[in-house]
This record gives C-alpha cells, sequence and structure tokens, in this order.
DNA sequence: TTTTAGCACTCTCTCTTGTTGAGTGCCGAA
DNA sequence: TTCGGCACTCAACAAGAGAGAGTGCTAAAA
C-alpha cells in the first residue's frame, strides 16, 4: 500500500499532506484550504490547493469532518505521515540531560524504572509506560532460606543487580535453621556469579543424580527464584505513570471513551499483552489508532522501543497519547529513553 | 450544632427534609415543593412544604441552585441527614453471601483484600478501599542480613505473621559476610520471638550502652525492619479498584475535578493519610465533601470502616463516591465489609 | 396561629430563527 | 495546469420566544 501511495502522490502532494497534518498536529483544528497557503515559501493558490486535497481525500489519507470545515487527517493519513514524510527532531538537549540525571541518580532497577515512565510522560505531558526488565540474564549473588512455619521455607534469593526476590516454598520434609544454613552455603559456594540460566540447568542437570537430601528442595528453590526473575510478579509487570495526562486532551474527552481507556489502565494486561509483542521488534514501533488490535485505543497511538541492557533485550517503554500527537518530538525521545533506561541498569 | 438543630427543627420539619434529601439521592434533580407534596401519606400541601423548605434554607441545611429550581441538600443537610434522619437498610442477603463467599475462598493476605475492595466497588459501583492490614502485633522471628556492593547491606526480616519484609541500608564501614552472619545470629538468639516493639526498645536503649563494632548498623536495621513492618511499602499501602466508577457521575464529571480526583488516585499519598484517620476510630466514619479535608474530595464522600483481626485493628476499608450516594445501603455494606475482611483475614 | 390557595415573578431549558464565517466544489479564463 | 470568482453548505453563535417548574408573598380560611 505504501508503495502505491508513494508512486501514486507527486512531491507536491506529499508536501502538502505533511503541511497539513504538522498543522493539525499543532492546532486541532480541521486546516482548511486557504490557511496550507498561508504557509511560507508555498506559492500556490486555495483553490490549486483544494485540487490536491480532493485527490487525497480519495485516498483516503484525509477527510472533512463537515462540508464546510478544513480537512483532517485519517488513521492512514498519520501512518503515512509518519512513514514517509515525518522529519524527526532531535531531543532538546535540556530533555536529554534531564532524563540522564534523574534516570541516573537512582538506585535499583524499580526507582529507575519508575523514574523513566515519570519522565516519559513529564516530558511529552502523555502517559508513560514500561515494562519491567525480564532479565533472562541475571546472575546469581546470594541465596537464603529461612525455615517458617510447617515446613515452609521462604527463599531469599539476591541477583547481580540488586534486585532481591522472595518467594515461599513447601518442603515435604521439615529442614532445621542448620541444615537450610548449610544448603545455603553450600549453594552460595557453588554458584555465586553464575547466571541463573546456568544455575538452573546445572541444578536440574547434572544434579539430580547426586541424591544428597536436600536435592529436591533446592532445585524448587532456584526454579521459584528463576520463575520470579522472570516473571515479576504478574500484576506488576509494567510501571504506568500520567494517565491523567490524558485526560487533557478534548479529542479523547468523550466520557466512553476516556472510561474504556482507564480501565484499560488500571486492568493493565491488556498494555501488558501489546508491550510483549514489541519486544522483539528492532527500535521504535508506531501503532496508530486501532492498529493497536485494542478498541480502548482507537483515538490513541502508541510509540514503542524496546531496551537493552548489555546488548540483550528486556523490555519495553513507550508512551500512549491522542493520535494527534507530536511524533516529531515523541518517536526520538521515545527512543533515546530506551537507551538511557539500558545504560542505567546496567551498573 | 447538631443538638441546636435537633431543637430547631420539629418533627415534620425533619421529616420532610429526609423525604427531600432521599428523593435527591435517588433521582439527582432538585426537589420541589410540588413534588414533595406527592408523596403519599403526607398531608400537606405544597405552600406550606415552602415555609418549611424556606425554614431549612436558613438553617443552611437546603438550598436553591437558582430562583425556579427545587432544593437540593447542602453539605450540613447531608450530614444532619447521616447523624439523625438516615435509617439503615440491612445488606441485601445476596450481597452478604458474595462478599462472604468471594472474599473466603482468596488464600493469602494480598488475595484477600484485593477481593474486598473489588466487591466492595462492584456491589455499590463507586471507588472502593482498603489499607493494607498493620499489625502492631508483629513479632521478630528471623533476622538475615546479606551484603550488597559497596558496603549497602539487605536486611530481610520475617515476622511471626509470615510476612517478609527487605529493606536495603547503607552503612558506614564495610562487613564481611561472616561478620554480619555473626551479628544476624546474635540478634536472632537474643529477640526470637518477642515482639518488634519490644526489641526496638531494648536495642535503643539498653544496647546503645555496649560499645559492639556492629551496633549503629543493628539499631539502624532493627529501625527500618520496624518501620517497613509499620509503613509497608509506602506505595502500596492500599487496593483502590474500581476507579473508573466515578466517571459516571454527572455531578463529578467536571473535567478538572475528575482529574484532580483520579489523581489523587494514583498518588494514593492522600488517600492513606485519610485512612489512617480512621484507623482508631470506633466503627463506621463518614466524611461528606470537604469534611475531608481535600478538595479534591469536595463532591465525594468517603464511608470508612476499621477492620480487626483477634480484636485488633489492623486496618481501614471504605468506599469513595459522590456525596450524592445512597448511605442506606453503603453504611451497612461497609460496616460488614468490615467484618467480612477482619473474619477472613483470621486464618 | 397555622395552613392554604392564588398570583406575580424568576429563571432555566428548549426550540426557532437569523447571521456570520470558514471552507468547499465547480467553472471558465489565463 | 493554475487560478480567481462564485454559489453553496454547514457549524457555531447569538438572540428571542414560549413553556414549565418552582418560588415568595399575601390574604383568606381553618
Amino acid at each position: 500500500m505504501m508503495s502505491t501511495l508513494n508512486e501514486e502522490l507527486n512531491e507536491r502532494s506529499r508536501h502538502l499532506l505533511k503541511l497539513l497534518v504538522e498543522r493539525y498536529i499543532s492546532d486541532g483544528q480541521p486546516v482548511g484550504s486557504a490557511a496550507l497557503a498561508r504557509e511560507k515559501g508555498l506559492g500556490i493558490s486555495p483553490a490549486t490547493i483544494r485540487h490536491v486535497m480532493a485527490d487525497l481525500e480519495d485516498l483516503g489519507l484525509i477527510h472533512s469532518p463537515h462540508t464546510s470545515a478544513g480537512r483532517v487527517p485519517t488513521n492512514s493519513g498519520y501512518r503515512f505521515f509518519v512513514d514517509s514524510l515525518l522529519t524527526v527532531r532531535r531531543p532538546e538537549q535540556k530533555q536529554l540531560s534531564e532524563l540522564k540525571i534523574h534516570v541516573g541518580k537512582e538506585r535499583g532497577s524499580n526507582q529507575i524504572i519508575t523514574s523513566a515512565s515519570q519522565l516519559l510522560s513529564g516530558i511529552t505531558h502523555l502517559a508513560g509506560v514500561v515494562s519491567l526488565p525480564k532479565r533472562e540474564s541475571a546472575s546469581f549473588r546470594q541465596i537464603d532460606f529461612m525455615p517458617l512455619s510447617k515446613g515452609r521455607v521462604l527463599v531469599v534469593l539476591v541477583t547481580n543487580d540488586d534486585e532481591v526476590h522472595n518467594r515461599v516454598i513447601q518442603t515435604t520434609k521439615e529442614f532445621t535453621a542448620s541444615e537450610l544454613q548449610r544448603a545455603a552455603n553450600y549453594l552460595n559456594s557453588l554458584f555465586a556469579g553464575q547466571s541463573l540460566r546456568q544455575v538452573t540447568s546445572i541444578i536440574t542437570h547434572e544434579m539430580a543424580e547426586t541424591q544428597k537430601q536436600m536435592n529436591q528442595m533446592m532445585i524448587d528453590a532456584i526454579n521459584l527464584a528463576h520463575q520470579s526473575v522472570n516473571n515479576g510478579k504478574e500484576s506488576e509487570d509494567i510501571v504506568l505513570s500520567g494517565a491523567t495526562n490524558l485526560m487533557d486532551f478534548q479529542e479523547l474527552s468523550d466520557v466512553n471513551n476516556m472510561r474504556h481507556l482507564l480501565e484499560a489502565f488500571s486492568q493493565k494486561q491488556d498494555i501488558i499483552q501489546l508491550l510483549d509483542r514489541c519486544m522483539n521488534a528492532e527500535g521504535v514501533q508506531i501503532f496508530i489508532g486501532e492498529e493497536s488490535g485494542y478498541q480502548a485505543f482507537g483515538a490513541c497511538s502508541l510509540i514503542t522501543a524496546p531496551y537493552a541492557v548489555d546488548n540483550q533485550t528486556v523490555g519495553v517503554l513507550g508512551v500512549i497519547g491522542p493520535t494527534r500527537m507530536r511524533y516529531d518530538k515523541v518517536i526520538p525521545l521515545v527512543d533515546v529513553t530506551a537507551k538511557v533506561l539500558g545504560e542505567a541498569l546496567k551498573s
């Protein structure tokens, strides 16, 4: 479709479409031929522009809300705009340093991520969202067992990224504190510094043969720890901020619309799925309107970028806003934030 | 004030006020004298009712939005209504069993609490909120230290109610793993089973004198642990659900109003403070409009009830909705939910 | 003294009507 | 192919009329 459109449209039409979309994004009002004609350096009359606009409308790129309003981009229009016409603006130095400073000064990956999400929403005045990193590469630092009542054991695992993971497991036999202590010491001396993936495979494959008494428990423990590192708590998979920013936008202010949107936000489930789909994409991805596949986002766009630590993609972040948003600013910002976040998580 | 009002108003005026408030709550329209006069079993004419209404208006209990509209209760009017006029309705059997079944079937205190919050909002179609239980009675079971990088130490405290609390503290000097191990062992042998309150006081008072090397760290650790037990993670102190229900109400639908409200919800801080104030109250408490002290709740009421486990108040739950809500249904529901929740948490 | 009917008055709400301004599509000339 | 001119359409706004609801006041009835 894009290529046929590119053939169909000559340079002038494309330029006009670009101007129109930019104008509409900045003003929010339907753009008329006269308004476009006043654009500096554009030596054509309104009448000619109307001809071109009629063509663009035939192609489904723009449409009139009613007879005597100007034209407004359709979703296809926006799509063509971001794909072929957009000239992105490099992020302002001020915002860049703001990002680096605030994200950089946080300690602990949760803090860092919250900060990134808040900065995304703060800078764009839209809603920011960051998925918690799934580290396949997280490595074992230290494990500890504490006996609870009735044979339940608390497993505390600290990974190299300073994250602490708790899990309670149920053992078949009751272990004494000193037995658990010995088990922990043993595991610690054996596995310190290795990746969880390695640790899991060593435990399941090699140690399964040795008939150590507390084997099964340790396998369970490591497995659970591994799970918790990879999945996080399911319900806390993403950090969303600035949702209320979206209430500022007239085009979303339909009560029902807004309600569905906020419900989607508070349930998180849909958003998580949506972000998951972007994990494997290279670079910035853009969903315009229903492209995301969710009705609630009908009038919204979603800009995402995966972020990587040590060259491995571990999560996705992004921005949700009305279709009519400053793509030229938001896209590079999302891009650079992903890089800054990845960098910050390295330490 | 209430007593003077009670003296001022004769039986008939009070009955009329009651009818008016009930009518307004169910219809949402200002109530006129004619409408009230049509009420069955009320043998007085509109003109008489107008006299009474004029009195009620002088007392500040009702007011007219404009000359030819009916009357609407003021916040004082609602206050007098719930204090002296309200006849509460016992909860419907259906709702009661729904509560007991759903809350009862959950496992784990977090699940139980989430379920309670969702049921509150589901049944009332308002926003439900439940504070996580704070157990003053929590007692020390086991503490553990793990060294992280750069002199930071992870403190893991397990309390007798099987809750696990993590805190990272910054120490002045770097401790080795074995030093930390010894410290933990020492604390464990000394304090196991005692209440956290006791532990804190022992540490701060008695041990301050002995000049043990890692004294300060232990004091810090216990203090932090104590804090974290009492305060929970600050940001996760409450479970809020059904916030979007509030968007259904016209009287809250002013965009700015709604925005402030939702922001207050997503920041949670104000709500937490508000709920804290209700911890020590006996039974159901009601805040009407600005009585809560927060502007954002100007057009809202908050109905709360503390819930207790083993006769000890551990948390608060409640419902937030527009001032114009079915107090007769909501109040008993909040009351009974508090009891059901307390019961469910016992196990 | 209390209650009631009558009445003039006020104010919102809705419907209608006219006006303005922006923008369009089409046509014929440059 | 471009452009000016022109008739036409439509939303937005404002003004005005009428209906409806409800009030406060007053004077008569109970």
